[in-house]
DNA sequence: TGTACATCAGTGAACGCGCGTTCACTGATGTAC
DNA sequence: TGTACATCAGTGAACGCGCGTTCACTGATGTAC
């Protein structure tokens, strides 16, 4: 039967990909061996070169899954631009959390990553820089700012990565609005 | 001379004490060989052993340092108890960038050392829910929450503890006011 | 359709690097008399 | 004050563990004729 080995080899790689994503999301990046890999994946520990020439070469794979979501995602976005409008801050808070709930494993090892690994510094830099330059001008209708644009957007930003990890035990409902109406009330100055 | 061999391994646990906190606050604790130190303190690397069984036992000892401040810092705290007061959240922001002015390469360590070792994961932990116990009553006397006490709480500390990582050049002063009223306004729900 | 050979995914024991840790040793400092 | 011995901070080569990586091998799948 044609292609009965090469579904064998995909099948292989997937299942390594997901059993890293399950143990990045469980002990981190840095915690998770080759050997954990393989041994949650029901393979032995040389079947992993046969698809990947390193750990950081695995990330890069999940990064990949990674980047197409972003861009479905800044497409999506064009149109909640407005951030003295509620729902546009909802609408970019409930995309975050979106995405990070369902990358959460990869986002946890790429920040960990970045620690040891200066390639992957630069990844995350970049990842955060293109999130800023997205974001920047939907401030630009508001008049009252708390800060410059830079600055408040920065510690918006810092919220929005840190909250998740700090509570990921939050119901996401309840996340998001929380979350929506304390940034709303920072950038406006007022309540809605 | 009494006292001189005991001046000399005083002067050298100092020296690895203060090396490793520069190379910490450089290439973080992760990164930072046992050997590096003691290189960068102008010692051997066997010397190392003679003040720490490792170099969780030299984290133990900066986050020794670090408990010392941290009491102070909270008894002076008693004072500028009520966040909606201006004043009192300028006063716990500034307080708080520079503890982690001052214990930077530490903080920095213990949350690297928190992602590979159970214990300092707890410590961590333990560090914040203390925090978190001694501010939680200073939003008693605002009627107007973006969301539950808790909830708010930990949103503002997620600020807080991401902007210094995510943003160290910015001047002091005016991260302490950009942070001061992004943090009144998300509270209190308006201006000052 | 059958036979002989080629290819290739996967195996798991063995290898070797990096780095934490040890230990026999040195030389300076301290003590006894 | 001097001599002989004890102590101890520090040295650096060597050891060994953990783990990433390799490689000779197996058995199943695919190809040629």
């Amino acid at each position: 039967m044609v292609m009965q080995r090469a579904q064998q080899a995909e099948a292989t790689r997937t299942a390594l990909i997901e059993a890293a994503k399950r143990l990045f999301a469980v002990r981190g990046y840095l915690n998770t061996k080759i050997n954990d890999i393989t041994a949650e994946a029901g393979r032995s520990a040389g079947s992993f070169y046969s698809h990947f020439a390193s750990k950081e070469e695995l990330l890069e794979a999940l990064l990949q899954e990674l980047a197409g979501t972003g861009d479905e995602l800044s497409r999506d976005g064009e149109h909640q631009s407005d951030f003295s409008q509620e729902q546009a801050i909802r609408y970019h808070v409930a995309a975050y959390w979106r995405v990070h709930r369902e990358h959460r494993a990869t986002m946890l090892a790429l920040s960990q990553a970045a620690l040891v690994n200066e390639e992957f510094a630069g990844t995350l830099r970049r990842f955060r820089r293109a999130q800023f330059d997205d974001l920047i001008d939907h401030l630009s209708n508001i008049s009252n700012l708390p800060a410059s644009p830079a600055v408040t957007l920065t510690m918006m930003a810092a919220m929005l990565e840190c909250v998740p990890h700090l509570w990921p035990e939050v119901p996401e409902d309840e996340a998001i609005e929380a979350t929506t109406r304390f940034i709303y009330r920072a950038l406006n100055g007022r309540d809605y």
